[in-house]
DNA sequence: ATGAAAGCGCTAACAT
DNA sequence: ATGTTAGCGCTTTCAT
């Protein structure tokens, strides 16, 4: 591997006029550019990154943390994010932190080691997290990180409206909700308290169930879902997020039980599988591709010091009508 | 941000005790080794990883290239890949080729640049890739890049023969095949092969149906699928990816064709989403998670120098039968 | 316009 | 056992 020195002697020239030239940066006449391209084309020259990120003090990498990958949502997360930040000439770093714990935090320490310059955090906060340990930009998705860390959500009490209202006029009269734990208040509490509030002044019974909604696994869904729709037969309504509303639909079928006319079902997300199953799911749309563009929109905000930053942007949601509802 | 410089101040010793003592290599006696610690966590620090990257000529990053996050395959493959990364204390920088041309390239000049440390490739080779540029480890999932690329696939030959004694067996007589458009020859094309063989053997009538299986989306899938079914509507099987597989099963329902009476369907791959359809499709289910893990391992020996690197490694498929066959 | 020299923060070889 | 020094490959003053 040719360094910057092969190049200036090869061109007879030095090293700071070697990389004045090739950073475009100082003045440089137009023969010895000459030279050095000539040398640099010869020698098949390509300057080493990782001396620079020394100089500049930083990687170019953003870490984004999801939960789990199988989990649709995140994977079209990471997606968007990753193409987002390519724009801005970085690289995503993927961390996953389904099955191994306290990752977040030795990605806040890779941080502060520089590996990282900034991270996209989809997860909750560790619970001992000093957030004053963070000295690089955070931006959050859909959790609250604490001060100083923005948010960008979608507008969950819009949604948690959209699906009580569909569930309203569709008459029935008791609801199954699926909804994840939650050990501290997060931006899609919201989603079910609206969801809750407007079925409480319709007189609509509601059956909570709480679901691990982190532990992704197709046969926890099937049989979580099976044995709630086995002890409340007598719901006419299930509410849940896509992959749950599906697995619903799967064990309606298998009971028989028609949907939507003996079984209405609303989704939430509005993921490609909704449109996989028939018939194709009633459900709430989040702009997964608007959401990572504010995050990345507002990290980059961050890592050039602007001071505009907005603590909370929401992104707007939309139902999508299919058929079980 | 503190430096080995205000460590060793701080502790009265010079920074070659400090790297010493915090490396755990050389001599360094119990007492200073102490007074190290102490002014490490009085001071709060980090080594800055930059600098040891620039020192040791690695970046710890292993670049993970795939065409498309929203298809769960390759979803699936990431997120097992970052885990088995994780666990040899790489981190995989993820990158979607699609809707981006010449990531590759891009991805093979960061290597060069010292960015990235290894390339697991999980897309075609550019048309122009120049392999003797490629000066770092790279392993492949399912592609023939050349010479000195180990692949890691799957039994496709196994895989087609399983698809292709379903449909003998359930006694089927003209197949719908979906296939990917492929431009050079791929590991995967035994399996179509393998299929259309035993078919022929059979005197069964075979459609193929061209797909650009890179374009992920819904609405072609559906297009595609509600075309093909309608011009051929005398076939009673078709063989597809899970995903185009489930889209049938969709536009079936919709033509009032039952599955598996009228029409038959086998899926490949293996999914999680072919378990949310109903009935259940039928399918070939590859392995991913080993696959992860043969690419990760192929590419740690290929780090380490090793010799007995395997040019191919093909993991065992099976049969995962559903109700659509 | 260009070359020399001083770091970026660390590791490791070399003295002591 | 410990301090000093010379790089790792680049960018950027600072002279010239």
């Amino acid at each position: 591997m040719p360094g910057i020195r092969d190049v200036a002697a090869y061109a007879g020239v030095g090293i700071g006029t070697v990389s004045r030239a090739l950073n475009k940066t100082g003045y440089v006449s137009k023969e010895t550019r000459e030279k050095i391209e000539e040398a640099v084309r010869v020698l098949g020259y390509q300057p080493n990154e990782l001396a620079r990120n020394l100089y500049r003090n930083k990687s170019g990498m953003i870490g984004v943390v999801v939960p789990d990958l199988e989990n649709p949502f995140f994977a079209k997360f990471l997606k968007c994010t990753e193409i987002e930040l390519y724009k801005y000439g970085y690289k995503a770093v993927v961390c996953n932190t389904v099955e191994i714990s306290d990752r977040v935090k030795e990605l806040i320490g890779l941080m502060n080691q520089n590996v990282l310059d900034g991270l996209i955090v989809g997860v909750d906060p560790p619970d001992d997290v000093e957030l004053n340990q963070i000295r690089k930009p955070v931006v959050s998705l859909d959790r609250n990180w604490g001060d100083g860390i923005p948010v960008v959500t979608s507008d969950n009490e819009k949604g948690g409206r959209l699906v009580a209202e569909q569930i309203v006029e569709s008459g029935c009269k008791s609801v199954l909700m699926f909804e994840g734990r939650t050990y501290i208040r997060q931006p899609f509490d919201n989603r079910g308290r609206e969801v809750r509030r407007i079925l409480e002044e319709n007189n609509i019974s509601i059956i909570r169930a709480e679901i691990e909604w982190n532990l992704l696994s197709y046969e926890y869904y099937m049989e979580t879902v099976e044995k709630y729709l086995s002890i409340f037969d007598k719901v006419d309504a299930v509410y849940a997020g896509d992959l749950i509303a599906a697995a619903c639909l799967v064990v309606a079928e298998r009971k028989k039980i028609k949907v939507p006319e003996e079984l209405k079902i609303i989704g939430y997300d509005g993921l490609d599988i909704a449109k996989l199953t028939s018939p194709m799911l009633t459900t709430v749309r989040q702009d997964i591709q608007l959401m990572s563009r504010y995050c990345v929109e507002t990290l980059m905000k961050l890592l050039d010091g602007n001071e505009s930053i907005p603590s909370l942007q929401i992104c707007d949601v939309m139902l999508w009508k299919g058929g079980t509802m």
